[in-house]
DNA sequence: ACAAATTAAATTGTTTACAATTTAATTTTA
DNA sequence: TAAAATTAAATTGTAAACAATTTAATTTGT
């Protein structure tokens, strides 16, 4: 194999593996502020999207989180199931599904409150360095 | 809630959401160069690993790819039945186990020498753009 | 109007991840 | 040196992800 391509195979030369590798890190990083909620990473993201706006179709939650129905509809019938959202169908169109928060859904913002501020403090970059991968993974996410 | 509890809860003022995001979206543009070769990303980076040093120990392997047992084990065994590797008990340690590739395992290599230039020409960041970013996210997985 | 195409969710099946535990081997230490 | 502690892999159980398919409802095109 030709000396580029050798290289260009190196672990420490891939730009995915960092990403793919510091993904799961931050993840994991939450885990101490949301299993004592009882509450999962992409549990917890799906809040985000339902505290932002209430009432969303699973096909604008999915559009959101850049996830398919494959993967969150089962996240909804979980959180359902515990008591912090109904689904409900549609009226003028029976293929959509609407979620709304219950009180305990609601509820449940004000104890994940102060997760943001503790997260930002356990992570190793300045705001501008935070704000400058920010706009380099939103560049990944348009382009 | 106060106004800035709030605002630390938008989806839109994560920085987490965009690295998940953008790791999954990556992983996935892997996809269509590696089904043909009939592997999975997490497969192919445990392939980068062993072509670069060949005879590494589960554990040294778990450390690079920043995966535990738990989730590299069940990997070198689909390797292992797809004939590309050999997992060797270590005779001075009885509890180490070394992983060594096969002929295929070593082939592997050349059919999938194209990739690296293909993802990278699939991406939409400058080479100056990659390169911030990956000190960035080295930042992340070191700090 | 009505068959064909499209759309929204849900379902099925496969592959990660990872926490927690287990097993077996080795090293430490009392 | 024998028990205790540590270490390396493997195992178990749970929760994503996603491709591919299915189901049911709606829209389109003729």
């Amino acid at each position: 194999m030709e000396h580029d391509k050798d290289d260009a195979l190196k672990l420490e030369n891939q730009l995915c593996f960092p990403l793919y590798a510091a993904a799961r890190k931050i993840v994991g990083a939450y885990t101490p502020y949301l299993k004592p909620l009882g509450l999962t990473y992409t549990q917890y993201i799906l809040f985000l999207v339902l505290w932002e706006r209430d009432g969303l179709l699973v096909s604008e939650i999915c559009e959101r989180l850049m996830l398919d129905s494959g993967t969150v509809t089962p996240l909804l019938k979980k959180l359902e199931a515990k008591g912090y959202l109904r689904r409900e169908r549609s009226e003028s169109d029976e293929r959509c599904v609407r979620v709304v928060l219950t009180d305990e859904g609601r509820a449940m913002k004000e104890r994940a409150g102060d997760i943001p501020a503790k997260m930002c403090s356990c992570m190793a970059l300045s705001p501008e360095q935070a704000k400058q991968l920010y706009e380099l993974l939103y560049m990944i996410l348009k382009g």
